[in-house]
DNA sequence: TTACTAACATAGT
DNA sequence: ACTATGTTAGTAA
């Protein structure tokens, strides 16, 4: 089922269903399912307080690779950046095969994609630009 | 199933 | 400006 968060940054979509959270969009056209009550709620809540939670269930990955991705991801502490550069060297890839991967996260912020930069610059975000701004802004 | 190809949120020179 | 990279998705056989 499709939900809608409320948040301080604009409102976030995601889909909750078996008990598993199975996509989160951004900029996406706002449904009516407003004020749904589940983990996935509890934990963007708790995240826009500034206080940690524990993450929902969270639809396998399609890769292996993808797995991986996600792992080092969470290790981030939050309001520190890496460059996709030092990523992609921690995990034994290489940068654009950490940015083609990180394009295909389905679940910004809950895995947080953005808090990886290029080395010069900002670089991309699959969401839309203004939502890297404003989350790494709210992080820190 | 394998093989080949192009597209990328890049980095290094 | 140009090359070197790894992952993905698509196509074809």
């Amino acid at each position: 089922m499709i939900y809608n968060f409320d948040s301080p940054l604009g409102v976030i979509t995601y889909d909750w269903s078996q008990q598993t959270c199975q996509h989160i969009w951004l900029n996406s056209v706002q449904r009516e399912n407003s004020g749904h009550h589940d983990p996935v709620s509890d934990y963007l809540h708790a995240y826009f307080s500034g206080q940690r939670h524990s993450l929902p269930e969270l639809a396998a990955p399609k890769t292996t690779f993808q797995l991986k991705l996600r792992r080092g991801l969470l290790n981030i502490p939050c309001g520190a950046v890496r460059t996709y550069g030092e990523l992609a060297r921690q995990l034994g890839t290489s940068a654009q095969g950490l940015g083609q991967a990180l394009g295909a996260n389905p679940f910004p912020i809950l895995i947080p994609c953005h808090r990886i930069i290029a080395a010069k610059g900002p670089g991309g975000f699959a969401y839309g630009p203004i939502w890297k701004e404003k989350l790494l802004a709210f992080e820190s």
